[in-house]
DNA sequence: CATAAAACATACTAGTCGGTATTTTTTTAT
DNA sequence: ATAAAAAAATACCGACTAGTATGTTTTATG
């Protein structure tokens, strides 16, 4: 195989495990070596390939991570129709199509920054870079709301952004919590009002 | 010393500096010999007085961070006065009443629900017995204002109880991604108007 | 085909981890 | 005073940690 897309594989191999890993028992006590028995490579590929385990954090924060946000929540909030519409069925939509695993492991970003942004400028920068698109797609999209009159003019697009996002986020960790749904019910039917209040 | 007295202060001690390290460097990555050199005793008291990290840890949840969500968050929902008032001041006055260390380290309870709920049915319970202490403060409060006329009734406690909750807890792991208080204000705002939308 | 570089493997370090076994010190009850 | 029990100290275990040093194999290029 060519040099160049061995290499990329390898990475892209180390990036799936590592973030699999990271996930399900959290960054810190992920060691390489268990990274690595995961690749079925040893701690010699890996050191090859990343001067640490912080950059492989960072690395798995600004690629797979930003990445499954952004498939997930940004996007769809570009898509044409009513934005509160819009609005509900991604927050919920998202929800709804976690899957047990998901809902018992919680949102990855979230877990990544209460678990280690308060200990590296790195991880904090990388991690920022996504809630702030997250938040620009919101602000975007509920402006857009207010043009087009679907959405009252006297609320402050960034403020309930941010309220949208930290709910959103809130709920994915306090759903660990409950072997059932009850909770994120009661969470769409808290945001399905929330959204309804906004309606012009 | 009384022997029961001294027991009894040697392990408000442990807790007390365990519940620091945990939430200045999380739950995992706290070694008990870490604990026990803040302490100035040695492994062996420790292991005197607890069976286990574990057992640690699940006191450290259900005494001192049940006590601290309480006192911060739930009694003040039993005062007196207008309903919406009150969540308005609790909620924003905790924000702002918080250090610049509680503001960069986040809310304990959502670190180790994020940390290690996925992980140990204990700490699940002993957390989630937090959560439902606050929700039925929140849905108890709600109901009220709804019964004195002044919150809506086409609102459903319980949603709104655990929006709020979500929204809170999901704030106070985004602020650790900045360095100033901005994020704080949006919320502050967002839940302002979140709570205007449920007067009657 | 030779040579260099990239990719990966092996073996190791010094330190940390939770937990245990054993001993010493302190306190309490008689 | 003394024996029993509680509190705490000391020393240790095997497993694990991030990272390094030095090999070997594979690939690219003259």
């Amino acid at each position: 195989m060519e040099q160049r897309q061995k290499s990329e594989l390898t990475k892209a191999l180390i990036l799936n495990e590592s973030f699999k890993l990271f996930y399900e028992n959290g960054f810190k006590t992920t060691s390489v070596d268990k990274i690595m028995k995961a690749t079925k490579l040893t701690k010699g590929a890996f050191y090859h390939h990343y001067k640490s385990k912080k950059e492989l954090g960072v690395e798995v924060i600004s690629t797979h991570i930003q990445k499954r946000v952004y498939e997930g929540m940004i996007k769809p909030l570009y898509e044409e129709g009513n934005a509160l519409e819009l609005l509900e069925n991604t927050f919920s939509g998202r929800l709804k199509s976690f899957s047990i695993y998901d809902k018992a492991h919680g949102c990855p970003m979230n877990n990544f920054i209460n678990e280690i942004a308060d200990e590296e400028q790195a991880y904090q920068i990388a991690l920022k870079r996504i809630i702030e698109e997250w938040k620009a797609a919101l602000v975007h999209l509920l402006e857009r709301g207010q043009q087009e009159g679907s959405i009252i003019t006297t609320i402050a697009p960034k403020a309930v952004a941010i309220y949208l996002i930290s709910a959103f986020e809130g709920v994915r960790g306090i759903r660990k919590l409950y072997n059932d749904d009850q909770i994120l019910n009661d969470y769409m039917s808290g945001l399905s009002l929330y959204l309804t209040q906004l309606k012009a």
